[in-house]
DNA sequence: ACCAAAAATGTAAAGCTTTACAGTGCAAGT
DNA sequence: ACTTGCACTGTAAAGCTTTACATTTTTGGT
């Protein structure tokens, strides 16, 4: 389908008369002009609905006010939000979002390297790259071409990339320290076992100094690593917990979603929470207070998250200058899921 | 932050000793040329890290591989999950999807027609419209400027635009017939009070004709409408309904937050969902399986749907020729929310 | 009425590709 | 040896802007 009818700003010119490059002056509002001359020649961009040629403008200005932003997956509360907090400030900046997803089973990450090369391809001004550390080849092409980058949700442990992100080990001892305030002192935790670019579970590392730091011996038991963070890693990870003969007090889940699959599994045990458990989930998405109980967890601020990191982004594009990281603070949300005891 | 060094097709032809048109043609696999050349000339690319300019491209070839899509808001499961459709259909397409959201307070539609304005200018192949019709002076720049455009879960009544989604009605119907099939008599249906493009209620209109089909008298105290979508809307408008004498057995939620908001409602009057009220909702978001009990709900191929979305609009953009609209089919999942009486 | 300076406008190049058209060189047919 | 045709490769235009620089017009001072 060729489109019909390009109105370049050479139609405009030769309308009105003048050059491009007082149309041009015109448009952008550059240069002085005369009135009279202004006002025609704008009429007349109304008229033959005359529309600037992005394409154009970025070949020469070599910016296209565009960035690419990754998720692993885009349909899940935790990365639309974050996406929200991010298409917010980019609208409001007069960027526009592509997003991409990286499809995190793909292991070799063919699809995020794909992507990137299209968005190098497109000259993007920067890239956003959330909750998944960087692979080294999908790296060494981002600073081959020279794309300013800054990682959300995660930190990175490349001193040359900037982030935004929650501390997680302090937002997990928050929870833990939490859990304790409330006298509970068998505490289980559910973590993902996903390799961190530390090589730890900075989740698990808060628990275990919430543990120490309060003087309660660890039980190895307590841990238990799952893969992933979701409802079904949740309900099938705390089974394990729940029949043993001396059940913890409490469990703190790695996620809002696999708290709600504690809570589920409980259910099913005929464990009432909170009266005979106490959950506490981490994140604070939407379903959070839909929870039956409503959920305490510990609340991230993702759509802040999503926003700052887009100033993150520009201040780097624009000052060239690597920016510093940002730790953003997390807070417990009470609600009703944990019981003091 | 000025691009360090830009390499153009020119400097790949000068190292490599042959023309600009030699490249261009090898990088595209366009013409015939000669072995030895292209082995040469590939290497120099690889060696130079050349990309070709995208922008340049796009200016002579007027087509940019890009789509914008719309949604109202992108933080929630519901917009989340047909664009995660959307992504992966124009990845495998090898588009981009740039995401804009529309701001349903925002009456004027100022910010959509500021993104419309954007597209145009960045001359995008085609736009996407997410669960909102479509304002008449945004449809008017649309079509002023010739963009392909497809609808996706609202149908249109401008027949200029195809849509593809489920049908609304017949859904209700299914899930009113599904409840009235378990010995369900007294019903009641919350639904949004939101304008549709036809000025009616969808939903409500298949919970009347079910009814009716099955020759049940409609109680106009039986339908409420409630401002929106949310779990918040769900709890509050069920509330009416739960404190009355004679408490419905049932309650058809138009959306799976609506549910899980009546649920809750119900546990705080201490009502047991579903041995004493039936709950069904509709979407099947991911949390309807989270929620306590697990929902059951009219299913709609969201996924899909953006998907199909895709397909259509990329059919229109290089067919010209007014594609026809797609009514996906909807079912009911059973889960635990409903009781046979 | 004339000149300098200021104001307004125009010219042309550059930014990077793709592609129609025009070569060039060489093998094969006569 | 000459022509034809083929396989390759090069030239240049076009696509739409922005902008440095050049040129024209206007203004105002004397």
């Amino acid at each position: 389908m060729k489109k019909a009818v390009e109105v370049s700003i050479q139609d405009v010119a030769n309308a009105a008369n003048v050059s491009i490059a007082t149309v041009s002056r015109i448009v952008n509002n550059k240069a002085v002009v005369a009135q009279a001359t202004r006002a025609r020649v704008l009429q007349i961009v109304e008229d033959l609905g005359y529309q600037p040629n992005a394409l154009a403008r970025g070949l020469l200005s070599k910016q296209t006010h565009t960035i690419g932003v990754f998720f692993p997956k885009v349909s899940g509360l935790f990365s639309s939000t974050i996406l929200s907090g991010v298409e917010d400030a980019t609208e409001s900046q007069g960027l526009c979002a592509i997003v991409c997803t990286t499809d995190s089973t793909d292991h070799s990450a063919k699809r995020t390297l794909k992507y990137l090369r299209v968005l190098a391809e497109r000259r993007v001004d920067g890239i956003l790259f959330a909750t998944e550390a960087l692979n080294d080849e999908c790296y060494s092409f981002i600073s081959k071409v020279k794309i300013p980058l800054i990682q959300m949700a995660i930190p990175s442990f490349r001193s040359s990339v900037a982030y935004v992100c929650c501390d997680d080990r302090q937002g997990a001892f928050s929870a833990v320290e939490y859990l304790i305030g409330r006298g509970h002192r068998d505490i289980a935790i559910l973590c993902d076992d996903g390799a961190h670019p530390d090589g730890e579970v900075p989740r698990a590392e808060g628990y275990k100094r919430a543990l120490k730091s309060h003087g309660i011996p660890l039980r190895p038991e307590n841990i238990v690593y799952v893969p992933g963070f979701g409802f079904q890693q949740g309900f099938e990870g705390s089974n394990v917990l729940l029949e043993r003969s001396q059940r913890p007090t409490a469990i703190f889940a790695s996620s809002d979603e696999m708290a709600v699959g504690v809570i589920s599994a409980a259910h099913q045990h005929g464990i009432r929470v909170p009266t005979d458990l106490s959950v506490i989930g981490y994140d604070d998405l939407q379903f959070a207070q839909m929870s039956l109980p409503p959920l305490t967890t510990v609340s991230q601020p993702l759509y802040e998250m999503g926003q700052k990191a887009v100033e993150l982004l520009l201040s780097q594009i624009r000052g060239q200058t690597q920016v510093s990281s940002l730790i953003l603070p997390h807070r417990i949300v009470e609600r009703a899921s944990v019981k003091s005891i």
